[in-house]
DNA sequence: CGCTGGGTTGATCGCACTCAACCCGCGTGG
DNA sequence: CCACGCGGGTTGAGTGCGATCAACCCAGCG
């Protein structure tokens, strides 16, 4: 579900636009998949456009539909009753939801910016699917890679540091940016200090704590939104816990 | 990959037992998988017995094989440098190992108990799932399960205390005891209270701690492997972090 | 017997949380 | 024009939950 952690290369349903209002294609060169799916994507598909803070989907609703962000960010969450809050993945252009879904979202999916998406039922991309093996396998995939994330971020929920989990974020955000094919040094932070801390499992204050720490260290230079990061070899050594 | 906080039914490859030691076919009956499938299964596997303490796949080893559990029970973790480690699940009769992976495992699976599994060469197994995609979808599902499961997780360990974290792990077992059609009730803890401590993210000692701070609150009973859950609604709550 | 692995309990520590003050930039409106 | 509120961020003081270190118990076993 989350793009921000993903570190396979993108998939055909991240490449595709199959909404009217841009005819993105490349996609169609990309691992196989042929005009025939495209076309057939394209008609059953419905685009929209959400401002900040508007849901998604949210937290217990009926999974009817499967969406792909074709343009701005999310945050993937789950609440409890009290209001503690842990984001499980961020979305970026290109990101596909519907991955981890049984009958309901168990997670809430929120609108970080101005975003345009496309949905899909979900009868009819799974039925789709099933005329399209090798989409199945992909999906597959997608879901593999992100369940292998996912047990990355359990080892640093429950068992790093506060220094090691910024250090890692950090470290994330370079890599993804790279793999994007932008520069991955100076790191951009599309999201506030909370949404670091609710996605690290720490406070607010405490990441701001950790980032001042690093500054100080001489690691990275933070300017509001940007990071700029100095001594990349240190700070992965530091997200990899060694000693 | 963990059937221990696996919500879903039971899937065809957790069913099947392909190794010649053992004809176990209930599950050509389930989900529509076909004794053509099975066959063709049980002629690409080799099974094995493993003592306790033994890998079964090991952090950073290409990963060539897939298995299946057939009998006793495993752990998949994650280590640190310096010997921290996090479990990102538990494997028990019947379960799958090889949802998560790329080129190379990115976790440790570890017998803990004397254990019979049958081996799958990986690209045998893909090149007949590629034959058969009804499974495809299967193995689709089952990681789409997990990432939930995993979701589920990262909440409990980035934002539920130790009370909520521990209550939460005994209703797991008592749901997916009831879900393999045993008794919900006495619940069996068939690990170490370390092996909870590094699932939780806790020590060994919060684990102990928190066990006896239920049993003083009448919630349970304990008896070394045992736990005898009195007011499941009240644990239940706490797992989900009423107020 | 004594050793070892697993478990419980106690005393103390420290990292991250909590509560609070304050800064800055921005938009709004008097 | 300045006043004000507000969202986002930083920093400080004090607290507390869970970690750490340690002692002890018990059962199994050689």
């Amino acid at each position: 579900m989350t793009a921000l952690t993903r570190e396979a290369p993108r998939t055909v349903l991240h490449k595709v636009d199959p909404c009217g209002s841009c005819g993105a294609r490349e996609a169609s060169v990309c691992r196989g998949v042929g005009d025939e799916f495209l076309d057939r994507l394209a008609s059953i598909v419905a685009s929209r456009t959400l401002d900040p803070h508007e849901l998604i989907v949210a937290e217990g609703d009926a999974a009817t539909s499967y969406f792909n962000i074709t343009d701005g960010s999310a945050k993937v969450y789950k609440l409890l009753p009290d209001g503690r809050q842990q984001i499980v993945g961020f979305l970026f252009t290109g990101d596909f939801v519907g991955l981890a879904v049984r009958d309901t979202y168990a997670y809430t999916v929120e609108a970080m910016t101005r975003l345009k998406l496309c949905r899909f039922g979900r009868g009819d991309l799974e039925r789709l699917l099933g005329e399209f093996p090798h989409m199945e396998h992909l999906l597959r995939q997608m879901a593999s890679d992100e369940l292998a994330v996912a047990q990355e971020q359990m080892l640093a929920l429950g068992r790093k540091t506060a220094r090691e989990r910024v250090a890692g974020f950090l470290i994330q955000l370079s890599r993804r940016a790279e793999r994007l094919g932008q520069a991955p040094n100076p790191v951009q932070l599309p999201m506030t200090r909370a949404d670091i801390a609710d996605y690290l499992g720490l406070t607010l204050e405490t990441v701001s704590r950790t980032l001042t720490l690093l500054k100080s260290a001489g690691l990275i230079a933070v300017d509001r939104q940007t990071v700029y990061v100095s001594r990349k070899a240190d700070l992965i050594e530091i997200a990899e816990g060694e000693a």
